[in-house]
RNA sequence: GGGGGCGUAGCUCAGUCGGUUAGAGCGCCGGCCUGUCACGCCGGAGGUCGCGGGUUCGAGUCCCGUCGCUCCCGCCA
């Protein structure tokens, strides 16, 4: 951090102390992090934004009796000198380790009482509900500057990359008229107007669409956005967006933004990911291989449709499916060793996705095992495992449903085993654009509605809604 | 809207088949301690077992209700 105006409280930060400050005199300000007392000599680690120094008082020194006194959150001003530490007493977990401040005078600004949890970094993860009471004091802990800075970073990322890009940065109204994108509104009563309402946005949507037919070609704003729906542990009725918008131009143009954008991005937040382009993926290829449009490309366990592999086989549960319209996906989860309660837990998963169960089976050398094997031909047998790369051992897991819930299924399946295995590798990131996506999707009445977003550019005719396409990413 | 799990000390948790005085670690308080950095050592305090009702000779433990938290599905993009 840049060095602080001095005033009467402080004239440095604590965590950009290093040894080329050595011999300064510096006066420090923050909150008292933890204090150990020798009974002798006092050593205070000192806090505030910027980290975490060591502050050592001596008997005899003027600040001595007010640091015995000092506990956690007390709130000080220390004056003193830096000075370095002996070879030994270094502390390499600290990044002012090499130095420490030797207090010369210390100013009581506040007492505090016990925190209610524990500020540490590496503390137990307390009780939301607590932290939230505590607001404040959360905001204390590392962790949670960090990701305060992580964000302004990011938006920041944000903002330098399309004001570079002769984007303008327009702020659009909250309370409006409804803005439906499908969601319930957030209704907020109207004083002036007993008997209205006003709707908070669910996006800036129309707004964007104004500012693009006024002409002003390229506008994005960091928009917060309202829905009232149910929430999710990554989800919330009230978040933050990048909305953007940009006049004559294609698809190709909008990727090419996005990912100079998001690189940006990525890079601000230091998480290592492939340089754009990044490889597109089509919607039909991405629910067949993994049964999302959201796919981890981190790992394999790609899904495989074996319906018509299996069809007129012994096995009347699969022939059920089959000859209702369903189909066959199966996934070779590797060799894999599972108990009967582990094999049941998958179970679970899968009905989760309205599934029925998941079928499992062990590949041998041209044969396979487990209760269900004997229903199987030979040649069938043989397909299956060409198909899914079996190897002696492997677990084969399948799902027979209707074509909409097999795929779903076995595709939660799939992240549940790459979790329970550890199979994405720590700190990898993986991007794809997904592609292609359907415009409309059957609804229970027979008509037709929005599969994901309404205002999109679509392709297709509407003679058949089922083939249009969204032309969206 | 539906389903699962949880609620015990300030925090994070354990508590067996329903059985004597409900425990641990951390934190807190007191004492000792001049090179620690999650300091150490000794001692101590601290409990409406979420709340209400029921079963029982006896409930932290079982049952019903209720409140709160959490995960998943629906919902949402």
């Amino acid at each position: 951090m840049r060095p602080p105006r001095a005033n009467d409280y402080r004239d440095a930060w604590c965590g950009d102390l290093r040894a080329e400050r050595v011999g300064d005199d510096v006066r420090l300000a923050g909150w008292v992090h933890r204090r150990r007392d020798h009974g002798g000599l006092i050593f205070v680690d000192l806090r505030d934004r910027s980290g975490i120094v060591q502050v050592v008082v001596h008997p005899g020194d003027e600040g001595f009796e007010i640091a015995e006194r000092l506990r956690p959150e007390h709130v000080v001003s220390v004056a003193g000198g830096v000075i370095a530490r002996d070879a030994e007493n270094v502390n390499p977990s600290l990044a002012t380790g090499e130095v420490e401040v030797q207090a010369r005078s210390i100013e009581h600004l506040a007492t505090a009482e016990t925190p209610p949890f524990p500020l540490d970094d590496d503390a137990v993860e307390v009780d939301e509900v607590l932290r939230l009471k505590h607001r404040p004091l959360d905001l204390r802990r590392e962790a949670m500057r960090d990701t305060i800075v992580l964000r302004h970073r990011v938006v920041k990322a944000i903002r330098d990359t399309l004001d570079a890009l002769d984007f303008l940065d327009v702020e659009t109204p909250i309370l409006t008229r409804s803005t439906p994108e499908g969601a319930r509104d957030f209704l907020v009563p109207s004083r002036l107007q007993p008997g209205n309402w006003y709707a908070l946005p669910q996006s800036p949507q129309l707004f964007k669409q104004l500012l693009m037919i006024g002409g002003l070609e390229r506008y994005y704003q960091i928009a917060r956005c309202f829905r009232d729906e149910d929430l999710r542990g990554f989800r919330q009725p009230e978040f933050t967006q990048l909305d953007l918008e940009m006049a004559f131009v294609a698809e190709e143009d909008v990727i090419a933004v996005m990912e100079t954008v998001m690189s940006a991005v990525f890079d601000a937040a230091d998480f290592h990911v492939p340089s754009a382009p990044w490889p597109r993926l089509g919607y039909d290829e991405a629910m067949l291989r993994y049964g999302t449009d959201k796919p981890d490309t981190r790992y394999g366990l790609e899904l495989h449709d074996v319906g018509p592999l299996l069809a007129g086989s012994e096995f009347k549960v699969f022939e059920g499916v089959l000859s209702a319209g369903g189909v066959i996906r199966a996934l070779n989860a590797g060799p894999r060793e599972m108990s009967r309660s582990e094999l049941d837990g998958l179970n679970e998963v899968v009905q989760r996705h309205g599934a029925r169960a998941v079928a499992p089976i062990y590949a041998g050398d041209g044969a396979w095992t487990g209760n269900l094997a004997k229903f199987f031909a030979a040649e069938q047998i043989a397909a299956v495992n060409a198909e899914l790369r079996a190897s002696d051992g492997d677990l084969l897991l399948f799902v027979a449903d209707t074509p909409a819930v097999a795929p779903v299924a076995l595709g939660a399946l799939r992240v549940e085993l790459a979790e329970r295995f550890g199979l994405v590798p720590e700190g990898s990131h993986a991007l794809a654009w997904i592609v292609d996506f359907p415009m409309f999707e059957p609804l229970e009445d027979g008509s037709w509605g929005a599969l994901h977003h309404p205002f999109t550019a679509l392709s297709g005719d509407f003679a058949d809604p089922g083939s249009m396409r969204s032309r969206a990413y």
